[in-house]
RNA sequence: GCUGAUGUAGCUCAGUCGGUAGAGCACUUCCUUGGUAAGGAAGAGGUCAUCGGUUCAAAUCCGAUCAUCAGCUCCA
């Protein structure tokens, strides 16, 4: 029998081989680090025979399928703990997730700090017994029995019953008395588990149904070692300090305080100063490619909303309507605005559109207000009060994947100027099986979702698809980034409608001269601002490029008898619009640079005796240090540059 | 919204058994006039999240509310 290895090597061996025993012919280190091995690509246990030809590689903690696999057996070995340390607790999903693994358990006491840390001790102590965890194949039926009788989980149970039931035979992973129904596959056994951490506990709702019974899910990660360990809690630690709540209050960017209220941000002068930016550099560069600006009230006729349908979709999301009576008693009621979509399709229809006006995309940074659930909110990247840098492109059938691709390019640009190099495309498409979900006719979508799909393959975009993420009125291509501690944001959007131009009644004349249909394109390259600068912040740790820094320079002088011309250098930055302060306390340079690398400005210039006397300044940025003297009008011609570049 | 945790000076945090509030940094003033990440001294700063209860006495114990954090659910 041939094996061939990951280098186009082969190898002969008798049938029913191991991955192990591979690994161990080929050397120690390789068979003491292996976790599993992948059989013509599919990932099996370590010990499971091979009995064909197959081209196969060990999988070792190194890959993410050895993660899955490490992560996936320690759900299991913290499942054992618990059921040694609480008899009685019961056991409902617990998968390896991307940077650890859970449990979701149902137990009647609720688990403490203290608790975590007792498991933690027993999960080490069952590492270190070694026990070998071994793969029954097993008939449904006899699973079930199995489950319900020996184990008494009826979570276990239930699974069977129902995700499995067309499933004719399953399979159950022993490790001493504690078994587990799972696919598999696991580690050869528990002693690889050198290192374990239980970050918290939480609640889960069994099968994620909020219907369902709460169950008590314990979060924790598992290294091969303790060194790994380490290395993990340092990189937790440096995600701390990015969190941009933290910094946002530390540079004095934004604040959030309950006297305004939850989800509500405030700009503070030096947040409103980035966002400023941004929104100057978006604008500059929407009117390049075609868009023109409108402006909306922040309230709307709730009447409005409900002939968008957004109001019955989403009125569980949303301020309470605002309830204004004449004196005739007559009633009216208003929304605080949570889209900006219907006021725009009504300056659309404001006036007669020809075929020859198309495409018209007006845009606005938009202000909106969404009632979101109180336990969602979280600083800036999830607020109730937010500003979408929004359009809404109408446009002729024949043009729309055109101008999907021009939104899509213009997303790329900012994304690319901002520095986002780790960006997720979802293609969102509607779910088929809950139709009820969305607007529209089954043609409609299909067209649509025909149309995006073009549009991003025309593009070049590596997407994947997100079945069910679409919206109601259609199908969208999102632009996902992550925070510092690796949680999924969605920031830029493209969506495809061919359903609002039906509610509002939304036409053109074509050059039959007849009435047509257009179609509309939802897109924002940023999403919300404060979502956006939100994830910003993290992405820089508060180092922002020169053309957004807050503060672009400041000035520090050595000692008193220079300030007069440091008041002038620092005049002649401000008046080449360069943002600049000056720092005239008497303390001594040391403690002003240092203060200065606190504060993140990018460029520090030190003025002496020295300086003055040449006319010069001695330059030092942010992080990298003293990079000499160089003369102020220099200067001021080097930052510009740098600041017009955006480099 | 649900489950759990947390809330003391601008920030980071101490505060024992229930006995009336503490540090460092920041801030203000004074001294110091200096060369690339913390010079010195003094001063000021608190309705211990809010409201209620227990108690001779509450930051501390109990309850409610608000807010924040983690996760779940949701996300136009």
């Amino acid at each position: 029998m041939v094996i061939t290895l990951p280098d186009g090597s082969e190898r002969t061996f008798s049938a029913g081989v191991t991955g192990l025993a591979i690994a161990t012919s080929i050397g120690k280190k390789l068979a003491q680090d292996a976790l599993g091995v992948t059989v013509d690509g599919k990932l099996c246990d370590l010990d499971a025979p091979i009995t064909r030809n197959a081209a196969i590689s060990i999988v070792t903690f190194d890959s993410p399928a050895g993660k899955e696999i490490f992560w996936h057996s320690s759900s299991h070995l913290m499942a054992q703990a618990i059921e040694e340390l609480f008899p009685g607790a019961k056991f409902g999903a617990g998968p390896a997730i991307e940077q650890g693994f859970y449990y979701d358990i149902s137990y009647p006491e609720r688990f403490k700090e203290e608790d975590l840390r007792s498991i933690e001790a027993k999960m080490l102590e069952i590492s270190a017994r070694d026990i070998t965890i071994t793969r029954e194949e097993m008939p449904r039926l006899q699973a079930v029995d199995y489950f319900r009788n020996t184990r008494q989980d009826p979570y276990k149970v239930e699974i069977l019953e129902e995700t499995l039931k067309d499933v004719e035979t399953v399979s159950v992973y022993h490790q001493d008395g504690f078994a587990d129904l799972c696919s598999g596959p696991h580690l050869p056994a528990t002693g690889k588990v050198k290192a374990v951490l239980l970050t918290n506990v939480s609640s889960s709702y069994w099968r994620g149904d909020s219907s369902r019974e709460s169950m008590q899910r314990i979060y924790g990660i598992s290294f091969p070692s303790d060194k790994l360990l380490k290395e993990h809690v340092n990189r937790m630690e440096e995600a701390r300090r990015r969190d941009h709540r933290k910094l946002g209050s530390e540079l004095g960017l934004f604040m959030l305080t309950p006297e305004v209220g939850s989800g509500l941000p405030i700009w503070l002068p030096k947040g409103a100063i980035v966002r400023n930016e941004l929104e100057t550099f978006l604008k500059a560069e929407q009117r390049k490619r075609g868009y023109v600006p409108v402006y909306t009230p922040h309230i709307g006729n709730i009447e409005l909303y409900k002939r968008s349908g957004h109001y019955p979709y989403y009125s569980d999301s949303q301020f309470p309507p605002l309830t204004y009576k004449d004196e005739t008693g007559r009633e009216e009621q208003y929304l605080l605005k949570p889209m900006n979509c219907p006021h725009h399709h009504l300056i659309y229809s404001s006036s007669l559109r020809s075929y020859r006006d198309l495409p018209i995309r007006l845009s606005e940074f938009g202000t909106v207000y969404r009632h979101e659930q109180s336990g969602e909110l979280n600083g800036l990247v999830r607020a109730r009060g937010f500003t979408q840098d929004d359009s809404h492109i109408y446009c002729r059938p024949d043009q729309l994947v055109d101008e999907i691709c021009n939104a899509i390019d213009l997303t790329r640009f900012v994304f690319n100027t901002l520095g986002f190099d780790d960006v997720e495309t979802r293609l969102s498409l509607h779910d088929p099986a809950n139709q009820a979900k969305y607007g529209g006719t089954a043609e409609v979508w299909e067209q649509a979702e025909k149309d995006v799909r073009e549009a991003a393959d025309r593009m070049g975009i590596k997407y994947f698809v997100g079945i069910g993420e679409a919206s109601f009125y259609g199908p969208k291509i999102d632009f996902i980034v992550r925070d510092a501690i690796g949680r999924k944001w969605q920031l830029g959007t493209v969506q495809v409608d061919y359903v609002m131009p039906e509610r509002f009644d939304l036409n053109y004349i074509g050059c039959d001269g007849q009435k047509h249909r257009p179609v509309v394109i939802h897109r924002a390259p940023f999403g919300s601002m404060e979502r956006f600068i939100g994830v910003l912040i993290e992405h820089t740790a508060g180092n922002f490029p020169l053309w957004l820094a807050p503060v672009q320079a400041i000035v520090l002088p050595i000692a008193e008898d220079v300030h007069e011309y440091a008041q002038e250098v620092r005049q002649a930055l401000f008046a080449a619009g360069i943002r600049t302060d000056i720092d005239l306390r008497s303390e001594k340079i040391g403690k002003k640079i240092r203060e200065a690398e606190l504060s993140k400005i990018p460029c520090m210039l030190v003025i002496g005796k020295n300086e003055q006397e040449a006319g010069e300044v001695s330059l030092r940025r942010h992080r990298k240090g003293d990079e000499g003297r160089i003369g102020v009008n220099d200067l001021i011609a080097k930052l510009r540059e740098e600041i017009d570049q955006r480099s």
